[in-house]
RNA sequence: GGCGGGGUUCCGGAGCGGUCAAACGGGCGCGGCUGUAAACCGCGUGGCUCUGCCUUCGCAGGUUCGAAUCCUGCCCCCGCCA
């Protein structure tokens, strides 16, 4: 047997090494390899968990780091457990935040969930033997003497040791018992599915380690922890959210995708393909980014953009996404495809500040200043300032272009 | 429970009886330049039936010809003391 044992001793060596390739934090020290040796002798697959606060109803690219991470798992033979915060959505993890969230209501969470799970499974397999997905009310909804024996298992002092608490310790801003709270609720969660392994973004890590002492608490085997590097957003700053709104979401369209990905500034690119690309397909593109100004610059992420296509969507999507990039934003031409405005004539005019407004959902207001900035194009001419209400025949059939990529066809009702 | 400080437009942050839809910065939008990058320049950034009107400065009242600015009550946040 002791052949054998080396055997899965090597095996197990190297597929950690691949799996936390990538990875930020990896711990403890030789715990990853040490659960896959563990399971590879019970003959089982590890119990990787993702929780995930269903706050925003939409999943983005910082998302799809740690579900491409979970993937990997998968891939490798293990199991999922993608638990949905539904319960703990209701406390706020103020996580890498300088102040609370709001709370949701149970409506808003339910909805949230549901597009949630679908939009994971862009990215995770599905097989239900590689995945679980759980909700936390399932068992948070818990009577007051398991809470404080819960409760019981930490301190103050350990909780108050989390950067951004002790930041906001320091800074005189609140902290409510709420959000203390939250930790030990998540790690709770790692109690209750027996979770072998918990991955997280580096804002995170407090959270899992802490998952680790709770499990102990509960006389449970504790996880082993990983973390995966925050994806900036299209700002190339801040990380990437919704609440920011610098997010790319895996369902934006192909167009919306390649657009925003053309937008994302250079320095952003290299992590981008890192991040999201090379786990699945490699390193074939690697280096190119760094070269020179201009020219290679743009095409690295014009190909940045195309591979973020063809994975979320497909190659033939990401072709075409590309061509009407081309086409709308370096050639400045019409998209070939417009959607159609009815307008009704009033008097033999058109009130453009009115049309706009419907069409593309902004005030009145500010319709009327996009056309004073010389932001508004009737058939081939900008209108000028003021120049709000034209007669119908001259916007019968014509395109209307607003700011650089909103576009409608115009058609006398 | 006591004393003190504070709640302003997306964010930060001025304003402290009229000239305030509210300085300035950030963000964002539009235009220029361009690679829908960066840098840089200009304009804009509550709403509307738009040379004016309406709504907004924690909430509710009040004083005044007139309040974000003064008064009263309430709510919330922060600090010190207990």
């Amino acid at each position: 047997m002791p052949n054998a044992d080396d055997g899965a001793a090597e095996a197990a060596a190297e597929l950690s090494s691949r799996l936390a390739s990538g990875a930020v934090d990896s711990l403890p020290e030789g715990g990853l390899e040490q659960k896959l040796l563990s399971a590879s002798r019970e003959g089982r697959p590890l119990r990787v968990k993702l929780g995930i606060d269903p706050t925003a109803p939409d999943i983005h690219l910082g998302h799809a780091v740690v579900l491409g991470k979970l993937r990997e798992f998968q891939d490798a033979g293990h199991r999922v457990v993608l638990i949905i915060g539904d319960y703990t959505a209701r406390v706020g993890d103020p996580s890498g935040r300088s102040e609370q969230r709001p709370m949701l209501s149970e409506a808003e969470i339910d909805a949230n969930a549901a597009t949630f799970q679908e939009q994971a499974l862009k990215i995770l397999d599905g097989d239900p033997g590689r995945l679980e997905v759980r909700r936390n009310s399932e068992w948070l909804d818990m009577p007051m003497a398991d809470l404080l024996r819960l409760v019981g298992t930490t301190t103050a002092a350990q909780l108050l040791e989390r950067e951004d608490f002790a930041k906001r310790m320091a800074s005189g801003q609140s902290i409510s018992i709420l959000e203390l709270l939250y930790p030990l609720l998540q790690g709770y969660d790692s109690v209750a599915i027996d979770a072998d392994v918990e991955l997280g973004g580096t804002d995170q890590k407090f959270n899992l380690l802490l998952g680790r002492d709770i499990q102990r608490a509960y006389g449970r085997p504790e996880q082993a922890i990983m973390t995966m590097p925050i994806l900036v957003g299209t700002d190339g700053r801040r990380k990437m959210s919704k609440s920011l709104r610098n997010e790319i979401g895996i369902t934006d369209s192909p167009q919306e995708m390649y657009g925003k990905t053309m937008a994302v500034p250079d320095e952003a690119m290299a992590e981008y393909r890192r991040l999201l690309l090379d786990p699945r397909f490699g390193e074939h593109e690697r280096g190119q980014n760094g070269e020179v100004e201009g020219r290679s610059a743009r095409d690295a992420k014009r190909a940045l953009a195309r591979d973020l296509v063809a994975w979320l969507h497909s190659p033939e999507e990401a072709t075409a996404a590309e061509r009407h990039f081309d086409r709308v934003f370096v050639e400045h031409q019409l998209p070939e495809e417009i959607e159609e405005s009815t307008f009704a004539s009033d008097g033999g005019l058109v009130h453009l500040p009115g049309l706009i407004a419907e069409a593309f959902g902004v005030s009145r207001s500010e319709a009327r200043r996009l056309i004073d900035q010389g932001g508004v194009t009737l058939g081939e001419k900008a209108l000028e300032a003021g120049e709000h209400d034209v007669p119908s025949e001259r916007a019968d059939g014509q395109v209307l272009k607003v700011g650089r990529r909103r576009f409608r066809r115009l058609r006398a009702g």
